[in-house]
DNA sequence: ATAGCTGCAAATGCTTTGCAAGGCC
DNA sequence: GGCCTTGCAAAGCATTTGCAGCTAT
């Protein structure tokens, strides 16, 4: 696992207090490869492995890892936010189904003749869903 | 506006009965161009234009037109959900402060590169959207 | 010491549902 | 008449918030 020390200097960096919660949160995200994960999800998984947090906690620490951008929010479905562990460019397949929810590599979608973002205002950033059903 | 007979053969084709309810939601989402409403935003016209619907069949009728290929439901915001009545292909740009959400023409996106849809799935659709925030 | 965190429980906001009354065919 | 619809109010869910007690610095 990762050591301690990076984990706990990568939330100084930030500005985050370096809590029991934030710190084992931040290495059930961090210490697994790219994942997505919701809240309460999250939550559960955090009990299993016997880490006491309150599911109130882990909504906030999403969402300040997020402002803080260790994190990345999706939104493919208006019943629950993902948040992605992925920071940097790529989209995404989202098998509606299974809620299931899977990185396409950044380089493997191009999204080419974007015309310009209206007057007074600037792209802030291009998502790409592709949404999946079962085969036919 | 639309002729009565127009949206009456439009409910009846797609087997939904041509209620008093139905008839007006379809005349505020059919006979103004393209438009995206939430379900609030449209049972608060409905209100405004003297027509009494509750917001319970606000949400069913946006439903079930959604089911009847009638509409397009987009999900850009966990908070809520917004139905278009531009069934194309097409892309959207989303003003995320404003919660404002703006068609692009289906031309005016192209995306390429597509990775094919993982084993047991086929590609249902492909959702751009270009978040914008106000000029920086 | 003190500003920042956490947990609980209550509150919120959108959306759905149960069921009795009403409307279309 | 019979089945589909509607409306209301209550229920549901994910998420947020208020606040008292705890903790990192």
């Amino acid at each position: 696992m990762r050591p301690y020390s990076q984990i706990l200097d990568r939330l100084r960096a930030v500005g985050l207090r370096p809590t029991r919660q934030r710190m084992a949160l931040a290495r059930l995200l961090f210490d697994n490869g790219p994942r997505h994960v919701t809240a309460e999800n999250l939550h559960a998984e955090a009990m299993t492995e016997g880490v006491r947090v309150s599911l109130a906690t882990v909504y906030n620490t999403l969402h300040q890892f997020t402002e803080a951008g260790l994190l990345r929010e999706i939104t493919v479905d208006a019943a629950r936010s993902y948040f992605d562990t992925n920071i940097a460019e790529h989209h995404h397949f989202y098998h509606e189904k299974s809620g299931l929810l899977e990185d396409i590599a950044g380089e493997d979608v191009v999204v080419s003749d974007v015309p310009p973002a209206p007057p007074g205002t600037a792209i802030q950033r291009i998502d790409v869903v592709i949404r999946l059903t079962e085969e036919a």
